[in-house]
DNA sequence: GCCGGCCGTTCCACGATACGGAACAGCCAT
DNA sequence: ATGGCTGTTCCGTATCGTGGAACGGCCGGC
């Protein structure tokens, strides 16, 4: 493993995860380096721009190099923007956060959102992760990958009192999932935090995105879920063709 | 400056830009590495969970995780987000496309974008680059950016006969700008695509963004402008306050 | 069915390279 | 003035990355 790489790109990382920019002595900390070794990594990624010092500080922040770089990760499945007429529709027949989700390993990565106009709704961001076994878009997603390709026999964590941990119940949940066409969350992940969701799938069948709906029990009534489903079955069918 | 670092990074700056799975072989040839250094980099990268292997044509692909970083990066200056909105409205009052750019060197970056419904508009991407001295809102970043931030002086690259060379005429081009808020590219940058931008301010006076339309000569005639500036400069103060 | 060429992968001795402690210069508040 | 902070520089040393050559598996063409 180079030493050197994993080095400068966890200071990137540090620096993302801050968010504002640092200095040499307080980079070198975060990420557990000498002092002169962070800095030379700061300056060699000043030198290949994704870095800059600002002048009157002295301190180091990101340029939007990475961003450029990350949304060409995306523009490549761009699924993104051509979701969002009708993930904004779906937003707008529910009043509730839609979420778009992709897997990545064992978790969900949300890859777009419309935030809900509800004052109280759950938090969550562009880019953030959340394990799949426990949320609703995740859910969808496993239910549909190729066979073979989710180990349900591996050990899951609890989050919640409702988390599905045992691999008997997973399987079956799934199965579920597939014949139902949707998942439900209840607070699996996040206490009090519900969410359905459906697969966008591609021609062979297999999921390539997942989209849902998710916010506070109190909204999330039978009712309403009922009410739902087929709303959020109707967008992920939409998207489904490619 | 670090060879390893230099080398990991254009390696996944490569991968970003060819935005497909690619071998060891055509990734060495593509960076002009030893096929034994792009392995060894490739599987460093993919240990640190930037790239992922695929199992049955042994390729490497990116992982999302640049984009979370990406996204990161953006999420601290969450102008995109909070902008869309008055985006949209702007774009449904003129059908033109509408862009927000961010200040990055002498480029513009495009953090975020609405496309014209037309058929026929100008090419760009979010992540895309532009030179700022011959683009609408990089010309309204410029002019409102604080006093000797910006090197009136430097020799700047034409790309079409209309683009702004003379430092002198950049001056007053700017002046002007500051003058009547907003800024005009006439086929600067792309021959026959022009637009209109205006800044988004902070507290201070200083242009943290612009916001701006363009599209094809023959919609953006005299007429059609003066109706359309007084909108995007609405748009932008709607913006400015934070 | 064999063979040639391509692929991703492994090995290892050499030598360039990154390391880190210590010392420097500038700034600010005490 | 002084002490403690900052970012920065230097340099001998040992570590770490290097790249050529070789391996095994896969595929397509003869």
């Amino acid at each position: 493993m180079e030493k050197t790489l994993a080095k400068g790109l966890t200071l990137l990382e540090t620096l993302a995860r801050l968010g504002h920019p640092v200095g040499v002595t307080e980079a070198a900390k975060a990420v557990g380096l000498q002092k002169s070794n962070a800095h030379r990594l700061l300056r060699s990624l000043s030198e290949l721009g994704y870095v800059r010092q600002i002048a009157d500080t002295g301190r180091y922040e990101l340029t939007l190099k990475l961003w450029e770089m990350g949304s060409r990760v995306i523009a490549r499945l761009d699924i993104a923007t051509e979701a969002t007429p009708t993930m904004r529709k779906l937003a707008a027949l529910t009043r509730e956060t839609v979420h778009l989700s992709l897997l990545e390993g064992d978790d969900v990565v949300y890859v777009h959102k419309i935030d809900s106009p509800h004052p109280v709704r759950a938090y969550s961001a562009i880019g953030g992760r959340a394990p799949a076994h426990c949320v609703a878009t995740g859910k969808a997603l496993l239910a549909f990958q190729p066979p073979d390709a989710v180990d349900v026999s591996k050990v899951r964590k609890p989050f919640t009192d409702a988390t599905i941990t045992d691999p008997l119940d997973l399987r079956r949940e799934l199965e579920r999932i597939r014949k139902q066409g949707h998942a439900v969350n209840k607070g699996e992940w996040r206490e009090g935090v519900f969410g359905v969701a459906a697969p966008i799938l591609d021609a062979s069948g297999r999921a390539v995105a997942a989209i849902g709906l998710s916010g506070p029990q109190d909204r999330f009534r039978p009712k309403a879920m009922k009410a739902w489903t087929p709303l959020v079955m109707a967008a992920a069918r939409d998207l489904s063709r490619a």
